[in-house]
DNA sequence: CCCTGATTCGC
DNA sequence: GCGAATCAGG
């Protein structure tokens, strides 16, 4: 894969939203966070709007040349990053959620078609939920939403999913229920 | 361990 | 110019 204009232009949207290298190259796709990384400092959009400012900025200390490396990484001598810039993020707020495609997401279940022990557990773990946006779901943040998408009180679970399945451990189970716990159910 | 970005340097 | 390897940190 090359860096096109089309995929540069989508990088640096994405890149100027805040959205993370990973999901940056996930997206673009061919490519890894490092080569979305590496682009985005040969293109110079390295620090995220350093806000206010004012004045000059000063080149800091110059870069430690930093050549000790070249033969072995016996010592650890490490020139000690970089500029630090506090990055601000522009974060939008999350207004109307939308799922995102991939897995299909149950919906929403309704209070009652749980059974009353599942939904206690549920209800337990949704209080230690990380009330996540859209933008910090990875292919290991549970996905199960919570509250109303069409308000503000929405997010997602985001607890550690279990491998391979989309939701965490306590999501999981009222997510797929055995044919036998649903004919209980049933009243 | 999961993730984040930063830097270096052989290609 | 590119990006894997590596580093530093949350």
């Amino acid at each position: 894969m090359s860096w096109t204009d089309d995929r540069v232009a989508t990088l640096t949207k994405m890149w100027g939203e805040g959205q993370s290298a990973s999901q940056i190259a996930k997206e673009l796709g061919g490519v890894t966070r490092n080569a979305v990384i590496g682009k985005v400092h040969r293109l110079g959009l390295s620090n995220r709007a350093t806000s206010g400012n004012k004045g000059g900025a000063k080149p800091k200390a110059a870069a430690k040349p930093a050549a000790a490396r070249a033969a072995k990484p016996t010592a650890k001598a490490k020139p000690k990053a970089a500029p630090a810039n506090a990055a601000p993020k522009p974060v939008l707020p999350p207004r109307k959620a939308i799922i995102p495609a991939g897995q299909p997401l149950p919906p929403q279940p309704s209070a009652n078609e749980i059974s009353p022990e599942a939904l206690a557990t549920v209800r337990e773990v949704e209080k230690k939920a990380k009330k996540i946006g859209l933008m910090e779901l990875t292919e290991r943040t549970c996905k199960w939403p919570i509250g109303d998408p069409a308000t503000e009180e929405f997010w997602f679970c985001g607890l550690p999913s279990e491998p391979g399945k989309p939701y965490c451990e306590a999501h999981v189970g009222v997510a797929f229920q055995p044919m036998s716990a649903r004919r209980d159910r049933r009243r």
